[in-house]
DNA sequence: TAATTCCTTTTGTAGGACATAATGTAAGGT
DNA sequence: ACCTTACATTATGTCCTACAAAAGGAATTA
């Protein structure tokens, strides 16, 4: 048995990686397809703006030469988006999107491919090895003290539960730190993922294994040493799962 | 007049930045969004496998109690996120999402807000800063030489298109070697943003700045260095950028 | 002027109808 | 028996009509 919930044998070659990126599909199969294709050209077209109001469904329908029942699907997808807000006779506007919205309804890691997960679990590794610039960026002194409280209140039982709601508070912080609001929701949707693989790795090699530098020594780091020094820190306290993308 | 394309003083305390997920709301306002929930939970529950054949419209709008109409907008959704896909008469099928498409289709530089394009300019130097441990895990003297090849071809024409493939095309042969498809396929889709920002700059400030490390330095360092030195090579590379973070 | 009432408009929901495509099935020919 | 053809069946895709609900606007009244 092997130690890897990504299980092997699964690569596909990077030429064939994006191809349905770089070129696109001749024609959408159904008519909801292309309306909703149609319609996110229009709004880039016309350059919309957040505030825009849009035409009403039944135009729309007339212009596009479809049912307003095919507009109103695609409508139902720019709205699920955040693309467009709709109240009743004020009509549609447009609005900013919440770019990770989508993404939360996607991330079940139950539904994901093990290709998938693969690539998650490593993109958070590459977004922990990230923070060293950003915070180096913007930390204050407060923020080093709030952290501080948070690794006195370290449990030292081993423990799933308390241990996992330690961490995410641990690292929870340090996002915050970098006053990056999409980074650090961005981090936090890819936790389940994250921690579903560390999951199988336990199950499968009993204990999970920890790194030799702790949340303490990190904001020792913090406190006296520089970004390069805190990133080869967070190098180090992340080196259990390093290792494992190497097996 | 300030350099920086963000905007002063758009800055939003951090208390705010996530409430939105913390909370949900009590009740998804329209018939539409609760199906949606529901169908996803339902999913969910059941724990449906990529493959599995789901009920038929009719069926499920008998038994949430709403009509075919509402099922099929919120099935319009899952099917746009790829969650779904259907036939006729062989019914609709679970299948494996792909999460960055839902991205792409908001990723547009003219509606984001400039708070995200901000947030987003610096989660792409986050990703470039984590390419090295990648890299320096998977790379092979093929990928070294073909690195080398794109450097050879650097054009000296400064004007922008040719500067701009250049860049797409050095710094994508770095992401490919990474292996991982979904870390390259975030970044291709992150680079109109990083783009948008850096004309604004342009704009403003007349030149670009370029780092002092060259494309070519940086594949010396691949061959001779070690992953911490590619990173500190990166850094140096892309100071222009993280310099104007501070301003 | 301010509050109330009524009208109008636009989205939200319902239900029926039919086209379309894919599947299964039975008839018919070899 | 086996292959082919034709037909019936079924689920999605599209269209249509109708009406409920909410929100804005106008007219009326105190």
């Amino acid at each position: 048995m092997h130690s890897n919930p990504f299980e092997a044998g699964t690569f596909r070659p990077l030429y064939m990686s994006d191809l349905k990126n770089d070129i696109q599909p001749l024609e959408a199969s159904t008519m909801t397809d292309m309306v909703e294709l149609r319609l996110r050209e229009y709004l880039k077209r016309k350059s919309f703006v957040p505030g825009d109001a849009l035409p009403k469904e039944q135009e729309l329908a007339d212009a596009l030469g479809v049912s307003r029942n095919v507009v109103r699907e695609a409508l139902s997808r720019l709205r699920m988006l955040g693309m467009i807000e709709s109240r009743k006779k004020r009509g549609m506007v447009l609005t900013q999107p919440d770019i990770l919205g989508s993404l939360e309804r996607v991330l079940d890691p139950l539904i994901l491919g093990k290709n998938t997960l693969r690539d998650i679990f490593e993109l958070r590794l590459v977004l922990e090895m990230g923070l060293a610039d950003l915070i180096y960026l913007r930390k204050t002194p407060e923020d080093i003290a709030a952290l501080e409280t948070i690794v006195a209140q370290e449990v030292n039982k081993h423990q799933k539960p308390f241990r996992v709601e330690h961490e995410i508070a641990f690292h929870g912080k340090l996002y915050q730190m970098t006053g990056n609001d999409t980074y650090m929701r961005f981090q936090k949707m890819l936790l389940p993922v994250f921690e579903y693989v560390l999951d199988y790795e336990i199950q499968v090699n009993g204990q999970a294994e920890v790194g030799k530098v702790t949340h303490h020594d990190l904001v020792e780091i913090l406190k006296t040493g520089d970004a390069e020094d805190f990133r080869r820190g967070m190098k180090a306290h992340l080196k259990p799962h390093f290792d494992r993308l190497k097996a």
